[in-house]
DNA sequence: TTTATATATCGTAATATTGCAATATAAATA
DNA sequence: TATTTATATTGCAATATTACGATATATAAA
């Protein structure tokens, strides 16, 4: 079907869900780790980053804008991004959880 | 398209977004908290623990596992998942990046 | 060896995602 | 105001994902 029952999740899990789909893409990724390593730069140079079509990347702005990834505010006729602190918090408890039951538990297969 | 274009990207990027992406569904949220929850358990209760058919979990379980996020061993005539940490160490570095530099950035949007 | 139990695979329908050309919009500047 | 520059949106084609019934496979037990 390609529709995801989310209806029959916790929210919790479907949060987490979305946070980490719009962590799943290798365009995403690339943005993500040049807004580290920049700051904070203008969508043009974004653009001029990644090997897509400037749509394209705009596409991939929006959803990890509305994922709550990336923050964009606008300085002159351009649209500033950075990222978006609330959203790594959000997924960073997950992470935490697992790394915690990680160090305490070895050999944990059957 | 839909089609991904994972050759102009890194394959350190391509992983991650692997990695990112199994991660990025409702169900395979439940089913590694729930293997954190029990440290390891058979199929079954993870098909009765989903409210999902057993057809589709074995499709979320294969995607994690061919992700790296889960293992899975023969048990009698189950089969026993766990928690497979070489998935989650890689993309543990990704995350300790990201948070190493939001501890020291602060207001870093324009 | 037959049967029961547990899991995987196949086939398919419905929906979602990716990518881009064309176009629209919005702010800055001439 | 007209033009330029920067970004977003629309529309569409190609591909991927999700879900499940039907069925296959594999181990255990009778």
């Amino acid at each position: 079907m390609g529709i995801t029952k989310s209806e029959h999740f916790t929210d919790e899990q479907n949060e987490l869900a979305i946070l980490a789909k719009a962590i799943g893409h290798p365009a995403r990724i690339a943005i993500i780790q040049h807004l580290i390593k920049v700051n904070s730069c203008i969508c043009g140079d974004i653009v001029n980053e990644l090997p897509l079509a400037q749509p394209t990347v705009s596409q991939h702005l929006k959803e990890l804008k509305s994922a709550g990834l990336i923050k964009g505010n606008f300085e002159g006729n351009a649209i500033c991004y950075c990222i978006n602190e609330e959203g790594f918090e959000k997924i960073k408890g997950f992470f935490d959880h697992i790394n915690g039951y990680l160090e305490n538990k070895k050999n944990q297969c059957c």
